[in-house]
DNA sequence: AATGAATGAGTATTCATTCAT
DNA sequence: TATGAATGAATACTCATTCAT
């Protein structure tokens, strides 16, 4: 069980195993990395990995419940959900590109695909853990007009994640670059996307 | 290599293994799938698959092309991309949903991560095949004040494009159900992320 | 499944390397055998081992099973267990014997403690099969008066067998060495442990 | 180096790991017992059980050695063996009995097969000081007239040991259960085995 | 002296690839 | 040309042993 992350240092195990597999799963795949290369990457054996994690499906679980958990802090520390507005999507926005732009590697290794075999309940749950306020605060985002009424929250959800990732993975893909006005141009049209159209705007034009 | 799309038929080894991988390692992953399986589901012994495919990697670099190619193939036959208009957008969205219920496994296949690290120039190259046009369409709908001028061409695709893939993984992952009116709700609130949004509108509201 | 013992031919891969693990269970035991050598004494590589055997501990249950075969077709093929009889009894502990002379590592194999951990149904099945028909004709035995009556038919079995594994085992653990006359008197104190010793004799003396 | 017998305490750590060690032997076998759960069973640390003990094998002698030592100890207390005769036979079957019965993990770890290839020459030496006079016995036996002379010494030894393991070998394998009138019976036909049929007893019948 | 976390060589097993038929 | 049995390097995991505290 890793320490809680303002507790993370350097001289705790858990903590170095999961950092260095999380680089290491970003890059190779999770198939495709061997335990070996994570130990020694963490700078301990083999055997003080197994000390800590029961086998490999139970460190993707931690390293998954860790990132996961790290970019919900980053996203919703000390921001008020219950209050949906332009400014609230942009400071969001803003902590989603900053987790981004400063965690490659998380957001990569989140963002695969083959780890979703892997995962238990509990990582699962704190993937919900993640989504629901999120959507609550998209309902209530409809209910007092900014947001697009028609459009369901979980959908919503979804197109706009989907676009930030879809951004981050062409540019890790090295399909683009991004630079910081681009990000605000994206900001504005994921915008579009999601906030309410009133009466002749919208599906017309 | 395998015949042209419209030459496919059964009798055709490459095809049928090619056939055969792409609905194995949209199940199991490209790590997760042994060679045998492929083999036996294609109704051809592993040898003859290695007779065809020099190997693993490029047996999932023929099933990329293969794939791709008949996604561009889905999307862009018979339109003419160089009429930007909403009609046209409504009908690339309808191909794309069609293609994505239809082919399933194509389109999970397609969106997995790992086999980037596989892919070739060849297939990368088939990839930039599908995105040049659209990004043409895009300028173009850009200048004739379709579409908003400052969101540049590649990040309106990786967005629009992210998007569209988010709501299908979500499905996919049994975090939501999208029905056909939801497909079309989610159609209208991508072109507001991309369209032109004058004056007043947009960043303010 | 290996083939019925008169079909057994060196050209049968199970049938090598359940005869190359039964000699080397023999000589370093269960544990401590590695599956590689197994192999390499077997003159084959160790995916083909298992291609034939699903695991080492279906490995052991097919050798137990297919020694256990060996010494019940050696001891009864050809006899009348119907006809219990001091002939009888030395012709079974000639068989027994002979068995032990012939295959010791079959013989060393068959007493190994450590293996019973690993047996599964059908290899319980095949023991019982051998104990049967043994302890069927020590009741006959009993009955026709020839046997000792107060002397429960498994408990027989178990003291006659014990016996004999006891001077096997002493000889092969380099306690003892044994000769031909010294069998035959062996096989005499055998036969007066389980023996009728009517009236006067027996207890007292 | 173990206390004696009866200098035996629980503060003595070396005593407290052998005894947690032939428990923990007995029922998972040398090699499928690690070493951690041998510590932890004693109430020590590992480093501790490495202070006393140079290594598993050094261990497991050690453990041979004390078990071994303690039933020579119960066997023989307090008996003379110089005076061969049926009361003897039957007290050593009573105290053997005894001992199978009062430590069954004692002697089932003494039946091993495994930790033959483990013992050094002081261990087979401790073996070899109980089978002596046991062996001396049964030759004075036979020089008075009352066991049978044919039988070399070893020899008996061995059936009527093999004899004694088998049962209770069986018993603990689940192949049947001895009441105390069954241990006796089996005692007499032990007797049987070894002593002196004279005339026409014997051979014949 | 006592501890148990740390280590890495060793073990069972899988799977991409070859090659005799 | 087609096959699939055979191979062994590579992988996940264990455990006897060490050593810093």
């Amino acid at each position: 069980m890793p320490a809680p992350q303002h507790l993370r240092n350097e001289d705790n195990k858990p903590d170095r195993i999961i950092k260095a597999a999380l680089e290491v799963f970003a890059e190779h795949g999770l198939h495709g990395t061997p335990v070996p290369p994570i130990a020694r990457k963490a700078g301990v054996g083999v055997g003080t990995l197994y000390r800590y994690f029961e086998n490999k499906e139970a460190l993707v679980n931690a390293v998954f419940r860790d990132t996961k958990q790290r970019l919900k802090d980053h996203l919703t520390d000390g921001v008020d959900l219950n209050e949906p507005s332009r400014a609230l999507f942009n400071e969001l926005w803003d902590r989603l590109t900053g987790f981004a732009r400063q965690n490659p590697a998380a957001f990569r290794f989140l963002e695969m695909q083959d780890h979703h075999a892997y995962l238990d309940n509990d990582s699962r749950q704190i993937e919900r853990s993640l989504l629901v306020p999120i959507g609550m605060m998209i309902l209530q985002g409809q209910q007092n007009g900014l947001l697009n009424p028609q459009l369901r929250a979980d959908i919503a959800i979804a197109l706009f994640w989907g676009g930030f990732v879809g951004i981050f993975k062409a540019e890790a893909q090295g399909y683009l670059t991004i630079g910081d006005a681009d990000l605000l141009t994206a900001r504005d049209a994921c915008w579009q996307a999601i906030r309410h159209h009133p009466k002749s705007e919208g599906i017309t034009q």
